[in-house]
DNA sequence: TTCAGTCGCGTTTTT
DNA sequence: CGCGACTGAA
């Protein structure tokens, strides 16, 4: 047998990795901070069990922690098995695979194969007409706070038969009222909101042992990134899958936990401990992202942190540049030196990609600033999130007549299609009444399409209605990707904003176009960018003044600052305004806490010179 | 049934 | 400030 090195998946590895992807079985944790090859470990392990172990991909399950990074995982694996054969393991969130097993074995607990799943706007409408029916006001109860309780609740398991037991005080009471009527009218509609997927799963588990042990034999190997971000019900998932065979490999860091406002809880990684006692642990310390500068940064920051461990990096890319950071008056003039830095950037490395840029922002808010400045300049950019494209009016719209074409007990999609227009709304139900059996999503779409007359309304001539027009085409090329009308709307409704649009890529070459990027800095997690902008570093801001009362949020928001300034390669520019618009109103602010302690030596600051 | 105008409320973060 | 939800007029 060869030397590991030499192994054609080895040699792009360094040691540790090496030890990680080669290991033999059983379960592995492996903890590293950022940029120390995480990710990537993960694929080249799928990539050594399919071919040097001989594992059938049929018998690999990936877990990411969106679906977007499912893809990119499954590209980079095709990438390393080349011209072999191979097929590839199937890849998805925790969500998306739950909502396969429910379409497939749901019907042990009763849940039909056409269920809907019920997302945010969904299950806020459901609230409301629970609200109506138990005659309480929603200005008491508003929906968004329910619905937060509610998924607590679901997150540890607690049915709405239950919940009762545990709530404290009038609003926990009335709200035990509210989640039973809830459920009552999920289940009238035939519905399950994000939460019951990963619940109704485990129930389902649980219960039905056959189909537990069915998906044990499917799946051998589990592999699963971002795992501080999990929840209590996917670690119970986690645990049911791979008891059996042990074979789970996990990667993670607590210092990256950004996500416990959803009841994602990073003790999940040292919790596997009790759970699989043969835990072997293999640490990665060698980052090979960052500059020196950059991390000694963000280690800076994180390390006031007191609740998780912190964990060691270390690079061979010494000193770097230094982490710029802007003051600037306001946020018009903020966004302005954004746009003046990337022009600079341009004009000095002449074939430099617009590609390389970022801004990284801690609440959506913030775009808009950054946004009109960047068109202002003629610099094309790539909004991800934002105002998202399943969520505009038409495709709503859309998405009502085939959700109710594919489920007639959906009640949210039904009150929708009335609130579009009666008349629409009467020759869809005539059409829907001779509705022919086993047709495409995208002949289904077109048929309602036609018989509502729903585009006759819009005007060529509106450049806005040409826009929904234009949406429209774009929503019938999506359903051509997916003919079976169930599995085009569950795509639909877990890939969310995770969608790009079309005009993101290049036509002839499908290449992503050039462009700046800007998201929020939870979207970020997981990417890196050359050259990084992280705006807005104020008190009240980031961290978030909903934030700076209890310890645990303020650290939380502190590993957002820490993935955010990790996300950097080369170049970290850190900026904040004195004065900014919130809610019409100007405001003054402090420069965020997280720049305190950043050591002056690695700064270089830049003072405004319009004041 | 539709649309225009007003009011009021909101911004953390998202599968 | 900007959007969505609601209301009243045609
Ligand atoms: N052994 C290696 N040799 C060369 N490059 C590497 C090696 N390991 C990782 N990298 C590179 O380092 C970068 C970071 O890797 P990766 O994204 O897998 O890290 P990660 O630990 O998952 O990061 P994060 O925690 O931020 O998600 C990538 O560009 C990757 O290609």
């Amino acid at each position: 047998m060869m030397g590991l090195g030499n192994n054609p998946i080895l040699s792009h590895l360094n040691q540790p990795q090496q030890e990680a992807v080669s290991f033999k079985e059983g379960p592995l944790l492996i903890l590293a901070g950022p940029g120390s090859g995480k990710t990537r470990t993960l694929v080249y392990r799928a990539a050594w069990l399919i071919s040097q172990k001989k594992v059938p991909p049929e018998n690999i399950l990936l877990l990411t922690f969106t679906n977007k990074a499912a893809g990119e995982m499954k590209t980079r694996l095709k990438k390393i098995l080349e011209d072999e054969r191979n097929k590839i393991p199937w890849a998805g969130t925790f969500h998306s695979f739950c909502a396969k097993v429910l379409r497939l074995d749901g019907h042990f607990l009763n849940i039909p194969h056409n269920y809907a799943i019920y997302d945010e706007s969904d299950q806020q409408g459901m609230i409301k007409k629970v609200l109506d029916n138990l005659d309480l006001s929603p200005k008491t109860y508003k929906p968004a706070v329910v619905l937060n309780l509610i998924s607590q609740a679901k997150n540890e398991m607690i049915t709405a038969l239950e919940y009762p037991q545990y709530a404290r005080g009038t609003f926990q009471e009335t709200t035990a009222r509210i989640y039973l009527k809830y459920q009552q009218f999920l289940k009238e509609s035939m519905a399950l909101d994000f939460d019951d997927l990963l619940l109704e799963t485990v129930r389902l588990f649980q219960k039905e042992k056959s189909v537990l042990q069915k998906y044990q034999n499917q799946y051998h190997w589990f592999l699963i990134d971002e795992y501080q971000d999990t929840n209590h019900t996917q670690y119970l998932l986690t645990k049911l899958l791979a008891k059996k065979e042990q074979n789970l490999t996990v990667v993670g860091d607590a210092s990256q936990a950004i996500y416990s406002f959803r009841g994602a809880d990073y003790r999940n990684l040292v919790n596997l401990k009790e759970d699989f006692p043969q835990l072997k642990i293999i640490n990665l310390e060698q980052n090979y992202r960052s500059t020196e500068n950059i991390l000694q940064a963000a280690n800076q920051v994180i390390q006031k942190n007191s609740s998780h461990p912190i964990l060691n990096l270390w690079t061979t890319k010494k000193g770097g540049e230094k982490i710029s950071l802007y003051e600037a008056t306001n946020e018009e003039e903020e966004a302005q030196f954004v746009v003046n830095i990337i022009k600079t950037h341009l004009l000095s490395i002449p074939n430099s990609s617009l590609n390389n840029f970022v801004v990284l922002y801690r609440t959506n808010a913030q775009s808009r600033i950054i946004e009109e400045t960047l068109l202002h300049s003629g610099l094309p950019y790539l909004l991800v999130g934002g105002v998202r494209f399943y969520e505009r009016k038409e495709i709503k719209d859309c998405l009502a007549y085939l959700r109710l074409t594919a489920n007639s007990q959906d009640q949210m999609a039904h009150k929708r299609i009335e609130k579009i227009g009666k008349r629409k709304a009467k020759k869809f139900f005539s059409w829907l009444k001779k509705k022919p059996k086993n047709l495409t999503s995208l002949e289904y779409l077109d048929q309602i399409l036609v018989s509502t007359d729903y585009l006759k309304a819009f005007d060529e001539n509106d450049p806005q209605d040409l826009a929904r027009i234009e949406n429209v085409k774009e929503l019938r090329s999506v359903a051509t990707n997916f003919p079976d009308l169930n599995q085009f709307l569950e795509n639909v409704a877990l890939i969310q904003q995770e969608y790009l649009p079309a005009e993101a890529f290049e036509i002839e070459t499908n290449q992503p176009k050039s462009a700046i990027t800007l998201m929020t800095v939870h979207a970020a997690k997981g990417t890196e960018f050359p050259v990084v902008f992280i705006v807005g570093l104020e008190e009240g801001l980031f961290p978030h003044a909903r934030a700076i009362m209890e310890k645990d949020e303020v650290e939380e928001e502190r590993r957002l600052c820490y993935v955010a300034m990790t996300r950097a390669k080369e170049k970290l520019y850190l900026s904040y305004a004195h004065r900014r618009f919130y809610f019409g109103e100007k405001s003054a602010n402090q420069a965020s806490r997280f720049l305190n302690d950043i050591s002056p030596e690695l700064l270089d600051v830049i003072k405004s010179n319009l004041v």
